[in-house]
DNA sequence: ATTAATTGTTTTGTTTAAGCAATATTTAAT
DNA sequence: ATTAAATATTGCTTAAACAAAACAATTAAT
């Protein structure tokens, strides 16, 4: 199984998932199943949701669970 | 089409195809298909990939040509 | 308040492509 | 030439991706 953050970067930038859809060209249908983590997209697919987001595939995919992104908040930051 | 260098970073470890399949629990023809770029593997696959070589992702797979790595050495660098 | 109309999400087929297993082919070494 | 190791091909199974439709939830308007 792999986790992924779409949902939360998506609602973050105020995006529907029809709206997020037409950015990469991928089905509004396809982006849900993915949010809901029914299965896990193609690399290609990752690289273009990566690549809106400005972020890494590995930021927005991974093999474990993601913390939550309240605790990455600078007041709880080591250094 | 979205590109990789699964060859390039595995025969620089002086991987077989079937050495590489066990480490990460693939199948040895997969990775042959993906190497020749005849499929884009899952993002799943693509994690464990990525991490075997100590890699991101972005550093193994990309939706435009990869230089090549001789480009990439120190005294073609800019800064 | 009820109905329409709009927007967002989920479900249900169907199609296409990823991944596996088995086999064939090539390459390397003796 | 023969064997062993590595890579490529073929056929099949399963899962990703799409298209269409069903299902909320919101807002507008009467």
């Amino acid at each position: 199984m792999v986790h992924n953050r779409i949902a939360l970067f998506r609602t973050e930038r105020g995006l529907s998932r029809k709206e997020l859809a037409d950015l990469i060209d991928l089905n509004p249908q396809t982006i849900g199943f993915l949010e809901r983590g029914s299965y896990s997209p193609s690399v290609e697919c990752a690289l273009r949701l990566a690549n809106v987001f400005n972020l890494s595939v590995d930021d927005l995919f991974s093999l474990k669970p993601f913390p939550a992104l309240s605790t990455q908040l600078s007041v709880h930051k080591k250094s």
